[in-house]
DNA sequence: AGTGGTCGCTAAACTGATTTAGCAGAGCAT
DNA sequence: ATGCTCTGCTAAATCAGTTTAGCGACCACT
């Protein structure tokens, strides 16, 4: 790999000058008197052996790498990390740096092991990202350096991006308020362990929160509230039969989570009742799945591209130390529609 | 980011010895005639500062990093890509490796630029990804060192990791004949394009060949080929809503991946079908929607993560330049059932 | 003539590791 | 006493860059 690369020693060579002028004038340093015609050369000849700096030997010496590590609990490797990394490579990119990405998979022996790797790698700074959005503790040895938080948060105030799920929440009591739906509203998703423990989530409870704000401002309440131990399909679809059985049928469902709202289509398809016209339905994430339902899946998309982005910035560019918050948008799909009757 | 840190000339002056003496007994180096007192000393000044050896010095030296470089078009952000790159970061993890991991989007100018980032890191190898399944042209720079094509192959004659999809085509062909289906089983997912263009597709033709020759094999023709553009949802609603308007409906369906399956039941959903009492679906690459669907779908997994894990074994140990075919274990799930009366 | 400043450039130190070449002392045979 | 080998260790070169310190030539000014 990469064997019979020029160095810079040969370009000064070639240019019949020093190593020293010819790192000068190939990093533009300001103030040094070398004349119009040796940056000529140089750059002549660098061009003409194709010449790329040997960013190891550079990095000795400067103490700068150009490189991040994103390290994640397990986010690297599941479907909503991607938009997570995708936009931290994009960010990245435009700022002429690389990841290293491992994955601690939660385990400590691991995660000592990875971030050992990545600062021996003398790395310029650390993303440390979350699958589930929570507060979490940061391992001490990544202290030394650029931190910041992805998707989760700590208590040493270390700079960090999160969704705006509150404000999620309130789009999407808005969306359904917008539509004509009041007294008959359901909500799929409680869970006390996610709302309580911010460890576990804080998803849950900003979600809940946003939610309950709109409602009560518009002097609205939920008509029903269906515990999940899980957020997944199976949970969903149980709640929502439970909810069917009641006697008042709800004219519209808040989930809190796509998966979820995928479980309560399953339901409400055994059930004969069709979406939108029976039971609007709303959600949160913006899985791929939202979108391939029939009908289309109302929801608010977690905006991992611009997470991923943000999180480099913020390390790199520097900046505030409150949370930064990314907005959640609405997709407003086929699953929404005024109450029956 | 890694101030303060000992450096190997800190070790050898607490212990009392060279350089030289603390390197060869650091790395363990065989033949050197130095003392066991001279071994226990470097252990322990070095146990003491906490050393870890600066990995740019010593590949400045040594022109290895102990880095690979995960270079892929798309797959880094995609709900597929996952298990490739655990299973890469995996095995990496194991032989006290690290993944670069990069994406091009698809665009030759992002290629380029990549590529270069990861060799002026000086990588050991590189891994070249692909999304789906394909032949291509492996950009020339990386020739000059260890590369692995990984769910694609080239003209080239590289190492390559591939799913076993000729061999998956005949597992689902054989889970339907073991249950008894015979002369009614239809094909969702036909694609000319997909099938005759390898650098489209590598999938869709070893799929078909497998599934026809199980079936050729048994005697059994298929009763139906549905053609589909994408291998999306709604093409294989669309497939499915063309099969029941047929004369004679199947007793089991094959398509050629889940989400075309995900879109088949909603077509069989619609149409007051129950499956696999009335029909039964068996499909292509165990997407995570595969298991949530109600009744979960039979399916043959792509073993991603196993493919991540070969890539990377072959880059470090070598191996065999043919191919290296990793098989799609079945999942038998509810979908399957005997055909109907 | 001597002094000082600017211009255009370079030698050498430095980063932190590995590796080559070889030195000092002990033991042994001649 | 000399030469030889073996043991246990080290000095210095090396990798490919960046950075510091400063050199020689030229000009202007007193």
């Amino acid at each position: 790999m990469g064997r019979n690369r020029a160095t810079l020693a040969d370009v000064a060579r070639r240019a019949g000058l020093s190593k020293t002028a010819a790192s000068m004038v190939l990093n533009g340093r300001e103030g040094t008197r070398l004349s119009a015609e040796a940056h000529q050369r140089v750059f002549a000849a660098a061009e003409e052996l194709g010449y790329r700096p040997n960013l190891a030997a550079r990095s000795l010496r400067t103490r700068k790498t150009a490189t991040i590590a994103f390290v994640s609990d397990i986010v690297a490797t599941t479907r909503f990390a991607g938009g997570l990394i995708r936009g931290a490579l994009d960010a990245a990119r435009e700022r002429d740096h690389v990841l290293l990405i491992t994955e601690t998979q939660g385990d400590a022996t691991f995660e000592q092991y990875a971030i050992e790797a990545m600062l021996d790698r003398q790395v310029d700074g650390v993303i440390y990202a979350a699958m589930a959005t929570r507060r979490l503790t940061v391992p001490p040895a990544i202290l030394g350096g650029p931190v910041v938080l992805l998707n989760a948060t700590s208590a040493d105030g270390l700079p960090c991006v999160l969704p705006d799920d509150d404000r999620a929440g309130r789009s999407v009591a808005t969306a359904l308020l917008e539509h004509g739906h009041r007294d008959a509203i359901a909500l799929i998703g409680r869970n006390r362990l996610k709302e309580d423990d911010p460890e576990v989530s804080l998803a849950a409870r900003a979600r809940l929160r946003g939610i309950q704000q709109a409602l009560g401002d518009a002097g609205v309440s939920l008509l029903a509230e269906c515990f999940c131990t899980e957020w997944l399909p199976e949970h969903g679809y149980a709640a929502m039969r439970g909810l069917l059985s009641r006697p008042s049928r709800p004219s519209a469902v808040i989930c809190m989570n796509d998966r979820l709202a995928f479980g309560a289509y399953q339901a409400l398809g055994e059930a004969g009742l069709s979406v939108p016209d029976d039971i609007s339905v709303i959600s949160f994430d913006d899985d791929p799945i939202a979108a391939w339902l029939r009908p289309s899946l109302a929801t608010t998309a977690l905006p991992h591209e611009q997470m991923g982005r943000r999180a480099v910035e913020l390390l790199l560019d520097g900046g505030a130390a409150e949370p930064s918050l990314v907005a959640m948008p609405l997709r407003r799909r086929r699953s929404l529609a005024p109450p029956a009757g």
